[in-house]
DNA sequence: CTAAACCTAC
């Protein structure tokens, strides 16, 4: 006699009037999809919950599904957790799925490892989900040795697959794990896998251990799209994007991803755009804060503001921080100052703690920084670093030549005036071409011996540029006068009016 | 029923 049960149930947003057990199947697959969007489900999932539980005979699978149901919004998950509790009947599914999505949530970890430790029996689901579940949670050293437990643990060989050992290879790789510890992780390849491939992790995306694959999933597939588009090889991914689709897979939205990033790095405007349309056009499948991410990434890494601009004033969905931070780099690129400040404010509201906003804006800020000097009838400006000026070549030349003085007499460049949150080299590059000096050598260059040399700078001169132009002026035996947005600085001979306090 | 893929400025 089948199973049977009387549910009715009418909510707001669900309703919902089934008998059998398929029909209450049915019921779960449509609402999983409308409470992981949004918690407003949260009391309908909860009353088949309590439908279920007065279903005769008790059944398992039923009990797991709706196990699934509650642990897939963080607002039922501790309803999920109450209900293993309760279950007469339970098997190793009920655990996994539990372990699996405590292991996801935000806070979850010591609950799933705590759960893991209870189950009564484990399979290589439960393995990799709490191996996963740590190197989630940036504790790749646990991961791994959770890996190696279970490869010493009697009765759990069938579960070193290729899930586990993948598993055990990304946590390696995300924390640089020492090679031998990744070898180890790996073996696993070498020595059972013949011809069957599993997939490795993006940083060590190697095609080959794909291609070795019978069945490359939609999952694969992705992962060698998203690892090429993150190396630094977009026409690979793009390659891999149209094999895809000749093997007849309907790419999900992460896929577009992996895909509308590549574009984004190889600078296609016009083919990202047009994969961005196809993504509801083509395969009706809604845009998500992340594709918009990936495109405003695109328009403003090519230096394309008004659109950019455009689409986030008209975007269907609330802007998230990728997106921002997609602009702000771009504003880094092409020095936007006011879509920049745009950018970074939105971003000090989602992430006020975040240092990376406030570096790069500074750096913005500075590198719009110009200092500027007249010769003959013309306004000569100069950004740090540029090479814009049609003698770029000399003044940099010239630069390098008093640099090497300046070294012969015991200088060293003073790279803590330096903002930038780069490496020492990188700083030393930088400050040596800051604006003032690229004017004051142009000036050297363009102006008559013996004559003044007057350089003007939108903001506060550096402590370093102010060493170097006081010995420039010594070593080229002219008085140079720079007016900064605070006062005047006559150098003359190796010294400053300003006596070096200012 | 459960595991693996997701763009980010320094």
């Amino acid at each position: 006699m089948p199973s049977r049960a009387a549910i009715r149930m009418k909510h707001p947003s669900f309703s919902v009037s089934v008998t059998t057990a398929s029909q209450l199947h049915d019921a779960v697959d449509r609402l999983l999809p409308l409470l992981r969007a949004d918690a407003s489900h949260a009391s309908a999932a909860r009353a088949i919950a309590a439908a279920v539980a007065s279903f005769r005979p008790p059944s398992t699978l039923l009990s797991n599904r709706i196990l699934h149901l509650l642990s897939s919004h963080p607002a039922t998950l501790p309803d999920a957790v109450a209900l293993l509790a309760s279950l007469p009947s339970t098997d190793v599914c009920s655990y996994n799925t539990l372990v699996a999505a405590l292991g996801c949530s935000s806070r979850g970890l010591a609950s799933a490892r705590a759960l893991f430790d209870r189950m009564p029996r484990r399979d290589h689901f439960s393995w990799s989900a709490v191996i996963s579940a740590h190197a989630r949670h940036g504790q790749p050293r646990a991961a791994l040795a959770i890996y190696r437990r279970m490869l010493r643990e009697p009765g759990s060989a069938g579960a070193d697959n290729e899930f586990t050992a993948s598993s055990a290879l990304a946590a390696a790789t995300a924390a640089r794990i020492h090679l031998r510890e990744t070898r180890e992780a790996g073996a696993w390849s070498n020595d059972k896998e013949q011809g069957r491939g599993f997939m490795l992790c993006r940083e060590c995306a190697c095609a080959h251990v794909f291609q070795g694959m019978p069945k490359p999933d939609l999952v694969s597939w992705t992962a060698m799209i998203s690892g090429y588009a993150q190396n630094g090889q977009p026409d690979e991914a793009l390659h891999y994007f149209d094999m895809l689709l000749r093997s007849g897979f309907r790419p999900d939205h992460v896929t577009f991803v992996g895909v509308l990033s590549a574009c984004a790095h190889a600078g296609l405007v016009d083919k990202g755009l047009g994969i961005f349309h196809s993504i509801k056009d083509e395969y009706g499948i809604e845009h998500t804060a992340d594709h918009y991410a990936c495109v405003i990434d695109l328009l403003s890494r090519s230096g394309l503001f008004e659109r950019a601009e455009e689409m986030i004033d008209t975007m269907s969905v609330k802007p998230n921080k990728f997106l921002w931070a997609s602009l702000l780099g771009g504003c880094r690129i092409h020095k936007n100052v006011r879509l920049a400040k745009w950018a970074a404010e939105a971003l000090f509201e989602i992430e006020p703690e975040n240092p990376a906003t406030y570096v790069t804006l500074a750096n913005i800020y500075a590198s719009v920084a110009s200092s500027w000097i007249e010769a003959g009838t013309r306004v000569h400006v100069f950004l740090v670093g540029d090479k814009l000026h049609p003698q770029a070549e000399e003044i940099y030349a010239l630069l390098k030549k008093l640099y090497l003085k300046m070294r012969e007499e015991g200088y060293v460049a003073d790279t803590g005036f330096v903002l930038h949150d780069v490496e020492d080299e990188q700083k030393q590059q930088d400050i040596g071409y800051h604006s003032e000096r690229l004017a004051v050598a142009f000036g050297i260059i363009a102006t008559p011996k013996g004559a003044p040399i007057k350089v003007f700078k939108n903001l506060r001169i550096c402590g370093d540029c102010h060493t170097t132009i006081k010995l420039i002026s010594k070593i080229v035996q002219r008085e140079i006068i720079v007016r900064d947005s605070n006062r005047f600085h006559h150098f003359k001979n190796g010294s400053c009016s300003c006596r070096d306090f200012w």
